[in-house]
DNA sequence: AGGGTGACGATCA
DNA sequence: ATGATCGCCACCC
């Protein structure tokens, strides 16, 4: 579970962000967005200032919800009152990476090897 | 086993 | 918009 949900993490690109509930279901445990916040709390490398909670608001408190509208901010994330305009900056995630994985082959299907 | 906790979320007054 | 409530779930006493 913690390796697909950070994997799920790691995909939200710069100036996007995503939630909580949607990472978890992203990562195939819907329900579990207690557990996606919890499991940020030691994970380094991870783009955390990406995941905000329902409706784009930030969950954090103090000093390290300053810093997470500014590190949004400066990539380009723009807020509307005290949370972000997911209209525009909600990352949406491809259902499960298994599905997505055979959409993705589906598509790139063109390879001639089905011969023997 | 039992109770409390939280970077959550949906609903309702 | 705000606060209360409840469901949820992994952890930690």
């Amino acid at each position: 579970m913690r390796e697909r949900i950070l994997a799920a993490i790691r995909r939200i690109p710069r100036g996007k962000v995503s939630t909580y509930g949607a990472v978890a279901r992203a990562a195939g445990h819907p329900g579990a967005a207690r557990q996606v916040a919890r499991l940020m709390r030691g994970a380094v490398d991870l783009p955390w200032q990406r995941v905000l909670g329902a409706g784009g608001e930030i969950k954090l408190t103090g000093d390290s919800a300053f810093e997470q509208r500014f590190r949004l901010q400066s990539e380009g994330v723009a807020f509307r009152g005290r949370r972000v305009d997911m209209k525009r900056h909600e990352f949406k995630f491809r259902a499960l990476p298994r599905a997505k994985a055979d959409k993705r082959n589906q598509r790139n299907r063109k390879e001639p090897q089905a011969r023997s």
